[in-house]
DNA sequence: TAAAGCATAATTGGCTATGATATATTTTCA
DNA sequence: TGAAAATATATCATAGCCAATTATGCTTTA
């Protein structure tokens, strides 16, 4: 019998670039670094071209800037960007919600209140940082159900973006378990069918997951320039 | 003297990107039609490289699906769509227009009141075209007092994918004279300051806008699928 | 010594050619 | 007719090359 493939195998180039990506958000490749095409083709193993081409994805992205005939760099933070990152992402989960909560309230409420299971049986077991993944899960889900792929897209993209910052808050107990709350909270709305409750929850949810970014991230930091 | 060049020649694979786009949105290039990379760089006289890399570019934009080992086709168009990004546009900018007032209201009034100057000049000498250009710059303006590359970029390329669909609108003298009303509306509030209703009226014009293109766009379609 | 000028290196942009791989299409043959 | 095989098509990837541009280090000179 033959094997049934829906996803065609990955290409050289998107494994390049979740390679990288990853990289960056993990902050194993720093801000500011330099990002060389040969020097990767070589390290990694492959030719120059879909490094290239990893890297013009990278920069639509906004995770690196290419300067012309000069090479790319890692894009360097800033708190402004964090803020700004955030409300952005706000004003579309936003959307996102309201969408979901038309298209299929039960569906929605049903995958979140799974997640939040999944979310408490971890974080009692210890695994702190199994919230990572779970977390986006979360908000994934409401843009899955609200039927948007391109809504799914960009959401995503700066949930990812801002995984750079939040990697300093998230494994921390404290905020993990307020995330939850902020989690518990949405859906209790969502399966009251109360719009207006949920929106204000999901508001009220990433400005407190924005100050703790913006708290745990950068509070240690004493530029001057 | 020599002349000044902060910006750097453009290179081929933005030109081609652009030209693309362009056709894209004119409807010159419609939806379904395939790209070949092979075709493409043979009619416009480069090599396949900068092909690639446009493609990638507009796939990345979301106006072309790459179907791997396959090809690239133009993503056909549907009203679900079209109101999907209306509705995204409408959240971006209304977070835009909340910056700009936050950051600096007089910049933002006054180039918004020469903009509408500006179209009704244009609009009285019987030019109605020139309110696509002009009509993007208003918009556009509101995200640069804002100050966030991102969401000007977010902005931008929603603005720019409903082109295709606002084509059949955009040139009615009806619809134009509805549209600078409606950013009359918008800067008066700006002018008064009062922040609550130049989002209401952002968001009256922006589903005006959108009910306009539904009607135009599509009324005429008859399909059975 | 310090600044200016020059040569060189580094790096991406782009071109060409070639082969690999996956999919679509046509032909062949039972 | 219908399935299997061959062919065609298009991207994916490699390799090597040159061009354009910027960075850098060295030399020269005042």
């Amino acid at each position: 019998m033959k094997s049934l493939r829906i996803r065609p195998a990955k290409t050289i180039r998107q494994k390049v670039y979740e390679y990288l990506r990853e990289g960056i958000l993990n902050c194993e490749i720093k801000a500011g670094e330099r990002l060389v095409e040969n020097v990767l083709a070589e390290r990694i193993g492959v030719s120059r071209t879909p490094v290239r081409e990893a890297l013009h994805t990278l920069e639509r992205e906004g995770l690196v800037e290419a300067l012309p005939r000069i090479g790319y760099v890692v894009c360097p933070i800033s708190e402004e960007e964090v803020a700004e990152l955030c409300e952005i992402r706000l004003a579309l989960e936003r959307v996102a919600l309201g969408w979901a909560l038309r298209k299929n309230p039960e569906k929605l409420a049903n995958g979140l209140r799974e997640n939040i299971y999944l979310c408490e049986q971890r974080v009692e077991a210890g695994d702190v940082k199994a919230f990572v993944t779970l977390d986006a899960q979360f908000h994934e889900w409401i843009s899955r159900v609200a039927g948007s792929k391109r809504l799914m897209e960009m959401t995503r993209s700066i949930r990812r973006s801002m995984l750079r910052y939040r990697i300093q808050s998230i494994y921390r107990e404290e905020t993990v378990k307020r995330a939850i709350a902020g989690h518990e909270r949405i859906v209790a709305a969502v399966e009251k069918g109360d719009k207006r409750e949920a929106q204000r929850a999901l508001r009220a949810h990433i400005l407190q997951s924005k100050k703790d970014i913006l708290y745990f991230g950068f509070k240690k930091r004493d530029r001057k320039d």
